[in-house]
DNA sequence: TTCCTGACTCCAG
DNA sequence: CCTGGAGCCAGGA
């Protein structure tokens, strides 16, 4: 058992305002790189079941925009394993050049078409399910 | 400060 | 089945 981060805590904490020069940013922006970064390798989620787990249910597109500053966060986020509800690879054009997010899947046995996790459904990964709800 | 945009979703037509 | 609008909220102009 791991982390299985507490959503209660999303409620509380203070979301102090990120330097702008620094790399930190709000303690959501956090929480999301943890969610991802517990993504199975093989496996892939979507913006909204991460937003649901942490209890912004409607702010999907926060979890989207956490993913644009992903690429300067250590440890790595395995931001490819994050798609929209669909299985489409919305953020593709996110990852330097247009085939690298479906690149990286590929490595990992995830594989893509026209633009969609192949066999979706069965390699989603809902963090709320396995990471305790 | 206000206005616009966006790696999302849901819901009504 | 496809399209459009609304809600979400952080950043940039």
């Amino acid at each position: 058992m791991k982390k299985a981060i507490k959503k209660a805590d999303i409620n509380k904490k203070p979301l102090k305002k990120a330097p702008s020069t620094g790399v930190k940013e709000y303690s959501f922006f956090q929480d999301v790189y943890d969610v991802v970064r517990q993504i199975p390798k093989g496996r892939v989620t979507s913006y909204g079941a991460i937003a649901a787990y942490l209890g912004t249910k409607l702010s999907a597109r926060m979890v989207g925009w956490a993913m644009n500053g992903a690429h300067n966060v250590r440890p790595a986020v395995p931001a490819q394993r994050v798609v929209n509800r669909n299985g489409m690879l919305s953020g593709k054009h996110h990852f330097g050049t247009p085939t690298r997010m479906e690149e990286l899947l590929k490595k990992e046995k995830v594989f893509v078409e026209n633009d969609t996790v192949v066999d979706f459904k069965n390699k989603f990964w809902d963090p709320a399910e396995h990471l305790g709800l």
